[in-house]
DNA sequence: GTTATGACGCCGT
DNA sequence: AACGGCGCCATAA
């Protein structure tokens, strides 16, 4: 693997790190947001080989569809919504969050869901 | 080099 | 609204 390719990777937790506390974005967002447009997919790929106990807020990003990637019922998906509720983030019945997204600069203000 | 496989996204039906 | 199909990009087999 060349560097670019970790660099990609880095690149992409760095921009998860940026997510606010409270607030979420998606995996196309966080794609176009690291430089890398249309490679949402890795962004998925690069938050799943997170070292365990990382800082990085992985849980912060949800599909385009405002919900979670992640089987609801799997152990990781039951953990990710816990986190986003103790962080304030509140979730509709159908699963859709109620947040704004993290996005740009102030900008950022359309509702999800 | 080819063919699957995904924490994805967009569009048409 | 739900579903399916296709594009996208990197890895793994």
């Amino acid at each position: 693997m060349t560097d670019q390719q970790s660099n990609r990777r880095e690149r992409i937790w760095q921009v998860v790190a940026l997510i606010p506390r409270g607030r979420v974005s998606t995996y196309g967002d966080v794609a176009r947001m690291a430089g890398l447009p249309g490679a949402a997919r890795q962004v998925g790929a690069a938050l799943r080989i997170l070292p365990r106990g990382t800082r990085i807020p992985w849980h912060r990003v949800l599909n385009a569809s405002g919900r979670l990637s992640l089987p609801a019922d799997s152990a990781s998906g039951r953990r990710q919504r816990a986190r986003l509720e103790s962080e304030g983030v509140s979730f509709r019945d159908n699963g859709s969050v109620e947040l704004r997204r993290f996005g740009w600069d102030g900008s950022a203000g359309s509702t999800l869901g």
